[in-house]
DNA sequence: AAGGTATTTAACCATCCGGTTGAATATGAG
DNA sequence: CTCATATTCAACCGGATGGTTAAATACCTT
C-alpha cells in the first residue's frame, strides 16, 4: 500500500528509535552492533530498523570484513523538505491573503453592514 | 509508544491519503464530507484520517452549523523541517569534510605507496 | 577444519492501523 | 416533534509492525 518513496521515508522516521539512529549516523558511519549498543532491544531488532531505513533510501551499507557499516544518505531528505515546504508555503500564502482581506474589511466604516454580496 | 509530537507528525504524513488531504487543505478549508468525496473510502475512514492529522497538530477544526470544517495548521511543519535540516546539514558537512580529506590525499605524489602501514 | 565475531533469517506473538458496517450524536429545517 | 444532513463512535477484520528467541550465514583467525 505504501510503496511510494515519500511514504517509506515518513514512515521510517515515524519511529523514535529510527530517528535516533539517523541522528547517530549523521555524526559518522556505524555498524549494527555499535548502533544497537545504547538501546535495550536486541541487535536483531536494530537490524530490522536499519532495513526499514535502507528501504526508504535513508541509509546505505558497505562491507568491511564481517562488518557492514551503515551510511546516512542525506539527499533523500530533499524529497521530504520539498513536499513540506510546498504545502507550508501554500497554507501560509493563503493565510496571508486572508489576513490582508480582513484588514481591508476592517478599514471600511463600521456603519455599513458587513458587505454581504453588495450586488452591483 | 509514539506519543512525542515528531513521531505523530511523521506518522500522520506516512499515509498517502493523509498527505493528499493536507495538500487539499493547503488550498482552503474543507469539511469531512467534502474531503471524502474524491476517494473511494467511506466518510468514516476519512474522519479517522482527520483525527490522526488533528492529533498530530496538523489540522484544527471549527464548528459551523452541522459542519466541522478542517483547517491546516502550517506551523507544525517547522518542527519537521528543523529536525530534517539539522541532520541533513550534519551529514552534508561530514561528507564535505571527507571530500576535502580525499582531495588532500589525492594531491600527494602517487609514486608513494598508499600510506597503509609501510611494513616490511 | 574449527572456532569466534557480525549480521541476517525464520517463526512466532501482541499490538497497531486502515478499512468496513451499523448505530449514535449534533445541528438545522419543516 | 420529526426528518434530513454531517459527523463520530463501536465493534470487528486482515495485514503490517516492532519485538522476541533460535538458527543460519558470512567472514576472519588459528
Amino acid at each position: 500500500m505504501t510503496d511510494d518513496r515519500l511514504s517509506l521515508v515518513f514512515s521510517a522516521l515515524a519511529d523514535p528509535t529510527r530517528r535516533d539512529i539517523v541522528a547517530r549516523l549523521a555524526t559518522g558511519d556505524a555498524t549494527v552492533n555499535e548502533l544497537a549498543e545504547p538501546y535495550e532491544v536486541t541487535v536483531q531488532a536494530v537490524s530490522k530498523h536499519i532495513k526499514v531505513l535502507q528501504d526508504a533510501g535513508l541509509v546505505s551499507r558497505s562491507r568491511e570484513a564481517q562488518r557492514r557499516p551503515c551510511h546516512l544518505e542525506a539527499e533523500v531528505f530533499d524529497l521530504m523538505t520539498k513536499w513540506i515546504e510546498r504545502y507550508r508555503r501554500e497554507a501560509e500564502d493563503r493565510f496571508r491573503r486572508l489576513d490582508a482581506l480582513l484588514e481591508q474589511l476592517d478599514a471600511r466604516p463600521t456603519t455599513e453592514p458587513p458587505a454581504k454580496e453588495a450586488a452591483s
